[in-house]
DNA sequence: CTGAGTGTACTAAGCGTAATAGTACACTTG
DNA sequence: CAAGTGTACTATTACGCTTAGTACACTCAG
């Protein structure tokens, strides 16, 4: 379910993180389908189970599980609300962007070609 | 002429190598014009010298300054080559972006509409 | 009820990186 | 020659990531 990458230099947990909530925003997760115990997740990824539960209270926290204590952690039922969340920070990411090109001396016009070159054309 | 954000998660040394190369690349600093001594910058940013000379190493590594023995660190004289390499990361990074956003199960069309709404009207 | 499995919360240790501190050497310039 | 410079070390401290081990409250199947 998760494949961790050893040469990304990123923590595990957080590498944990981000495909765990990928995939319950992408809807590949069911909501409320229960998630591996933290000790079994980190047997399938030879983790330490503090790691692991290191990424699931960050999931907790971000609202992408809930946990119920003896029970085990699960997938949010809202997890629209975490995507238009997620798609927020995208375009906040990509003003960033073009606010640095605009420092490095691109011009509006060098901007919006740029922009121009990533809009595809819809398929019929 | 640099200013640090002790806030900032990144380290010293890489928020000192980041504004120095945009300094150099949008020209605020001219091409072969010398740099604050590593004693002096270390001095004037309250860092140890050794950080300071871990930022210039990066920055002779990048091609943005060249280093002469006893005299002081220089802007390289052709920093339009970096301009152009750091626009192209620029690109890349959009790229990934929009690529996630599909991931997030956005349609071409939205994504669309997220870059149009960068576009920004050419002052006339 | 009992025991296995679960979430949760600690402490301790090892490891790597960032940062500071100090020293030393080769070089350039006045 | 002396001051200032780049450069290269070592040692130390601090912090975050990770592993390891333990402990406790809870749920559920038996």
């Amino acid at each position: 379910m998760i494949h961790l990458n050893l040469h990304d230099p990123r923590p595990m947990y957080e590498q944990v993180v981000d495909q765990m909530e990928m995939l319950a925003v992408r809807g590949v997760l069911e909501a409320d389908s229960r998630l591996p115990s933290v000790r079994q997740m980190a047997m399938e990824l030879s983790l330490n189970p503090n790691t692991v539960q290191k990424a699931y209270s960050e999931l907790l926290n971000r609202g992408v599980i809930y946990s119920v204590r003896g029970k085990g952690n699960f997938v949010s039922s809202d997890c629209s609300r975490i995507r238009q969340q997620k798609l927020d920070e995208i375009r906040s990411a990509i003003a960033r962007l073009i606010h640095q090109a605009h420092e490095l001396g691109a011009t509006t016009q060098q901007c919006n070609e740029l922009l121009q070159s990533f809009m595809e054309v819809e398929q019929s």
